[in-house]
DNA sequence: TCCAATGACGAACAGTGTTCGTTGACGAAC
DNA sequence: GTTCGTCAACGAACACTGTTCGTCATTGGA
């Protein structure tokens, strides 16, 4: 007689795997495989479809696969901003134009937030660690540093302009956060806004009177103006810092 | 006999209510106590915690509750919000003050906000409708108004310093984001700090040279100073657009 | 006195991040 | 060439989320 065990018929209850897909080493998933699929999820369907199933399903797989390769998912959404910060280029520090540099990298920080949904929320308050958003950070210290700003002035700016730029991103994105597309995001801005413009024309005059005088004014948020006006008027500030004309 | 269901004994499967508390009417529920008790839980431990089934717990009852009060989550973050602004007190505008007058109210927002945590984080990026949001817009655009700020210039300048003061906040909220009480999150600020500031030293300084070499100014962000130079950055531009002085 | 209306609420649904224990395939050792 | 240890992949589950549904008791009006 053979061995015992192999004669005998497999338990009904012991069922084979459920869709065995010929096993696990057919997909070898690595991080960079799951940070495509999470960047593919965030620009189609925005931040919040970025869930570790969603991501899964990109892969074809579920949700605790991917804790092999990440800790949680904090660590992926860092690594999904580092891969996005990857296409900020940056100029070669011309101290003659170092205004009109500093003013170019935030406005293509914002151009490539701008590109990938409301990524932007992933950024706002974190510390940059990632090897591409130290690189942006060194890029925009030594434009500002061969301008001749001072090292604390410089580190301040760094700090605040990019509050600016998120807040301003974050700020636009929500507008049209809902609808899964791009498309139905831009017309939901429209309905919004235009409702809103409603609300605060509808406003009582006598104790509002400047809100409702300036309903035109106040709703061209979310354009590039106020970006614009806001940069200016951080780079003249800091210009005026960098001569040394310090007030307080 | 009598009405014959009185007398039929109760189905041992209709269970009765199961903490009776002697039924509905004796908690009238309004919107102010749930807007009271959310506060209390954000208060107490952040945003994250405030979610339907706490602030229920805190009313001794289910969330379900909670909705024929409010349409949704959304809802009640607006009005606890609003809430809170009603906390911000405005100066009376003084055209010879402007200037101050603009830092003051932008540092009473930020204390406030600050009062609650991360309630900053429901703030950006809304645009606001509930009346104490609306006088303190009112209020800031009357000083500048006062001030002599174009119209345009005051709305743009609103929009941007608001974006700031939440996200200034929101950073600051975020460093200490974990342990529930304040002195634990204000504990763990300094650890991450800390880490942070070890993890800068660490980096290779031929590659991030101006980052290894400023380490020590970069850390000081979530101070106040950070947000008094880019309140002064603000101002200082407003008053240029004031004077007339545009550049571009 | 009865009845309609309404607020309170238990239970449930579909979704979330994360963990656990099992399984199966691979590379290294014998 | 076979065995074996290691570790990625994964099914299932846990505790949680916002929200909905249907039912219940209480109350104000007729």
């Amino acid at each position: 007689m053979g061995d015992a065990s192999t004669e005998l018929p497999v338990p009904p209850w012991r069922k084979p795997r459920k869709s065995g897909r010929s096993a696990a080493a057919r997909r070898p998933l690595t991080r960079e495989l799951i940070v495509e699929a999470a960047l593919r999820v965030l620009d189609a369907e925005g931040l919040d479809a970025v869930t570790m199933r969603r991501v899964a399903q990109e892969l074809g797989t579920g949700p605790a696969s991917l804790y092999a390769h990440f800790a949680n998912k904090d660590e992926l959404l860092e690594e999904m901003l580092d891969l996005i910060a990857a296409e900020i280029t940056l100029p070669e520090p011309d101290a003659a134009r170092w205004q009109e540099q500093v003013k170019e990298v935030a406005r293509e920080i914002r151009e490539v937030w701008r590109g990938h949904r409301d990524i932007a929320r992933a950024s706002l308050g974190t510390i940059p660690t990632g090897p591409n958003q130290l690189r942006i950070a060194e890029g925009q210290l030594a434009i500002m540093r061969a301008g001749g700003v001072p090292p604390r002035i410089a580190a301040l700016a760094l700090d605040s302009l990019g509050l600016f730029i998120d807040a301003d991103v974050i700020e636009g994105a929500m507008m049209g956060e809902k609808g899964a597309t791009n498309e139905e995001a831009h017309a939901n801005v429209a309905v919004y806004l235009d409702q809103v413009r409603q609300y605060f024309t509808a406003l009582p005059a006598e104790r509002y009177p400047n809100l409702v005088a300036m309903v035109d004014e106040l709703m061209r948020a979310g354009d590039d103006e106020r970006f614009e006006f806001g940069l200016d008027l951080f780079v003249r500030g800091i210009a005026s810092h960098a001569r040394g004309i310090v007030s307080g």
